[in-house]
DNA sequence: CTATTTGTTCTATAACTTGTAGAGCAAAGG
DNA sequence: CCTTTGCTCTACAAGTTATAGAACAAATAG
């Protein structure tokens, strides 16, 4: 699994992570029972401190996305309905949203780039999970 | 203009005074040449110091949804053209639609949420502009 | 012209966040 | 038993957030 952390980001190194970890569970790259790699092994691939690579698990953990345990390490959970979500990220969604049409783009375009986000999850074949 | 800003959360009070305004535009509650109250006076209203307000509407400025005048204070500026912006909002939004694919909701599901969101900009009157 | 309103800029400070660092504990598995 | 792994603790430097006050600069109103 290959996570495109920008290190002289502005954004939070755990935010970046955090995203790309969504975004690879969203893709297919990551199903349930995929394990990620660990805390240690994984901050040192980017040559950053494990602290921060937990901060980003934990906040996926918080998220329901993963489960955390000693030994077997981090691993995606199956989704889960959980009811507060929905109105959350729309909350979210309307900042967003707002931002394109605030600055002149128009319904249907924002909506179509929507769509072709969305259509572009899923056309990727799952990693080797070992 | 009433904007909806929670002291106590854990949103920078600058962001969401940004978010709460980008959105009003879009909503149509302000559109081209509103004036935006003046820093200090939206500073009192909410018991916050004008500096905060003012980082808000820097950003606004930097977004270019806004002109900032000595004494005409802060006005909508026409939509202009920003070739950098669609790309950049592309790869934020990619990030929240994946989060909501993560959480296991379904694409139509999220479309639809998103139309409906964007269906309700622009219902809103446009408020008097003193 | 004068006075006022408004954004702009400067310094300063306290509290919180980010990222690094190291030590050590705790449990699950081979 | 022992290794791997998450988890927790303390600590520190750098940056961010919000507050605070002072003063400057320009544009408008009277």
């Amino acid at each position: 699994m290959i996570l495109n952390v920008d290190l002289a980001s502005e954004v939070p190194i755990y935010q970046q992570l955090r995203d790309r970890i969504v975004e690879a569970i969203a893709d297919g790259v990551l199903t349930e029972g995929s394990s990620l790699p660990a805390t240690r092994s994984l901050a040192a691939d980017f040559g950053i401190n494990f602290h921060t690579v937990n901060k980003a698990y934990d906040l996926l953990r918080q998220q329901g996305l993963i489960r955390l345990n000693r030994k077997t390490g981090a691993v995606v959970t199956p989704t889960a309905a959980d009811p507060s979500f929905h109105p959350e990220w729309t909350a979210r969604a309307r900042t967003l949203l707002a931002e394109a049409v605030a600055k002149g783009i128009p319904a249907d375009e924002i909506l179509t780039t929507c769509r072709s986000v969305l259509d572009s999850f899923g056309t990727t074949l799952p990693e080797d999970t070992p």
